[in-house]
DNA sequence: CCGAGGCTGGTAAGCGCTTTCTCTGTTACT
DNA sequence: AGTAACAGAGAAAGCGCTTACCAGCCTCGG
């Protein structure tokens, strides 16, 4: 190495004075400034910082210029692929504007959210990303806001994703709209005695879904009865012991509707376990298109959710890149985010 | 809000004079210190504190501190379920020692790689993580090497996932001997004609599986000649694709091992596609065992690696927290993470 | 030929925090 | 009672960087 392998970094100060120039010169030629400086101290001080390895500090950068790089991503579970399809995208965009992208996981509990969002604030980030499903009526919930607003006060930007959340910026997700025109899409192809397996009551994600859906079959004449509507976690064990527990009650269902795909991935599975071949005895249907349920058997009918896009979209959002005309070119407005059935073999016309 | 919405976030200045004590009391009393404060002092900065919503700069303590309390992490792809899970268990294991965790991705790109690592030292993280795989010969390499030695003599930790990576901490994966043990077990159920879609060339994780499991094959007496061995990209459509290719060679073929369980799900689906039943017709195994080759269909013989904790035992080998006697409990020391092999009905004994 | 600007380096005052050191007020002994 | 030893609060000096602000130097126009 060619370095001095000191202790600690080479600071602004080693590289000014290996160059021979002032500490101000250093600073202006290595990071952007609108002063001009003379280009063969320019060059001297790049060469300088390459003999010794500095890298600017980035948060004394930041303290210094009072504003940082970094996004703050709050996501319910990381390896959920729902979640880590729209962090692909807030990193994505992130990055090409030249901005660090923090993950922290909340698990869907609101206490902890509000604890994270708390912690994050330290980081003065630039803007705050919440990807997890908001819950109606938690006693959080309006600290959560408050908690919000103040880091918008404080010059900070928060987006959303998924419902409209009163006064802050939002992507939002058409779950009413999609799951409305799936259930007519499924209606269509003649399904009559359908089941739903909803998250839990309180995920307002999951309410809206469930009532879209109920919508669209009630526009062709399908009645969705309470009995079966089966609330399960929403994860993939949740599907598979929710489908459990609607076999159990001997319901004579031709569809089952799971509010989420790695929940219907539950479903499949435990309707093989069962004895029963999925999409032949029972259709499945899931939402949000994420990669897998292409591959699984039979393939998923779903609504596509162009994740990484959602992702995308919420960064600029916040950042106020508004950037249109990219990518899939669609919608663009501020509307909802377009959603699109999918059929598949998981529900052959009846 | 009680707050008074001021433009900029409250300072630790304002709380000590809201409180009407010092700096240095205000500091001490809200972020830990040696020094003792007396409690009703404490108290009023606390409760100052509190209502004008301050929480501490973490870049401006970072800086007064001179260390950090960030873990960056790079990955090749965070849609990825096999980054993805790693990531959730560095998260898990970095919240539980008040670490922030960054994610970056390389997208397997080595050159970008590279970049990250120059641009996330800028961070001054405690540690970082390094979790895409390997390449060999690539001429980034060495400097790659060069600037995370330059990283530690700084006094910053890295950590590998992988292979052993000379002389920085690894947390290895035992990819010859699992993809071995697999190869024992496959051709103990029967399997005779033998092909893999192997990844990239230049991806000693690739490399090493395939090694591996030409060994476990040896062993049992099979061979795999070289025109049994596609190389292809590492992902669902490196998997599909790389199938098409061997069927359109037209080989004669019992068993199809991809070296990594998403291109096992890309090779299930082509050959389904291409009108043949896997399992039945050509049986099909895959590796790293990610949470959906459970269901797809026929369930994939994979080889099992305990991804969340490999992610956790990262984080805790590079921030030196010991910690065991933890979770699955296996492994104490620093060998080679443990695998196993996982036989589905993708392998029926032949 | 001189003063007004325009450039561009350097000096120094912060940014929000920690931490050393000083200094005052107590407590504990002889 | 007098002093040593000890707390514990506050003043101030940083941490690494940015950015007014100041000071020379050069170029022009009158």
């Amino acid at each position: 190495m060619s370095a001095p392998a000191s202790k600690s970094p080479a600071t602004l100060h080693d590289v000014a004075r290996e160059a021979g120039v002032s500490l101000a010169t250093a600073s202006r030629s290595l990071n952007g400034s609108a002063r001009k400086v003379n280009e063969s101290y320019r060059l001297r001080v790049v060469e300088a910082a390459q003999r010794l390895g500095y890298t600017t500090n980035l948060f004394a950068q930041a303290v210094a210029k009072g504003s940082t790089t970094t996004v703050a991503l709050l996501v319910a579970d990381i390896a959920d692929p729902y979640f880590s399809s729209i962090a692909a995208g807030v990193i994505d965009a992130a990055s090409e504007e030249n901005l660090v992208v923090t993950i922290a996981v909340t698990g869907r509990d609101s206490q902890r959210e509000l604890d994270t969002v708390r912690a994050l604030r330290g980081q003065r980030p630039r803007v705050m990303i919440l990807a997890g499903s908001r819950t109606t009526g938690s006693p959080f919930e309006e600290h959560l806001r408050a908690e919000l607003s103040s880091f918008e006060d404080t010059g900070g930007k928060v987006a959303f994703i998924s419902q409209d959340a009163a006064p802050f910026a939002t992507v939002l997700l058409d779950n009413h709209g999609g799951a409305r025109d799936l259930a007519v899409a499924l209606a269509g192809l003649g399904y009559r005695d359908v089941a739903v397996i909803a998250g839990p009551a309180e995920i307002r994600t999951a309410q809206e879904r469930l009532a879209g859906f109920t919508a669209g079959l009630a526009e062709h004449g399908v009645r969705l009865p309470a009995e079966r509507i089966i609330h399960a976690d929403f994860t993939r064990d949740g599907g598979y012991r929710g489908t459990q527990e609607l076999l159990a009650a001997g319901a004579g269902v031709d569809l089952i509707f799971a509010v989420n795909d790695v929940m219907a991935v539950g479903v499949v599975s435990a309707l093989r376990d069962a004895g029963l071949v999925p999409g032949q005895d029972i259709g499945v249907a899931g939402y949000d298109d994420i990669p897998t349920v292409r591959d699984i058997t039979p393939a998923l009918t779903t609504v596509r959710i162009p994740l990484e896009d959602v992702g995308r979209r919420a960064l600029r959002l916040a950042t106020g890149t508004a950037h249109d005309g990219d990518g899939t070119g669609a919608s663009a407005g501020f509307g909802a985010i377009p959603t699109e059935t999918v059929i598949r073999e998981s529900t052959p016309p009846r």
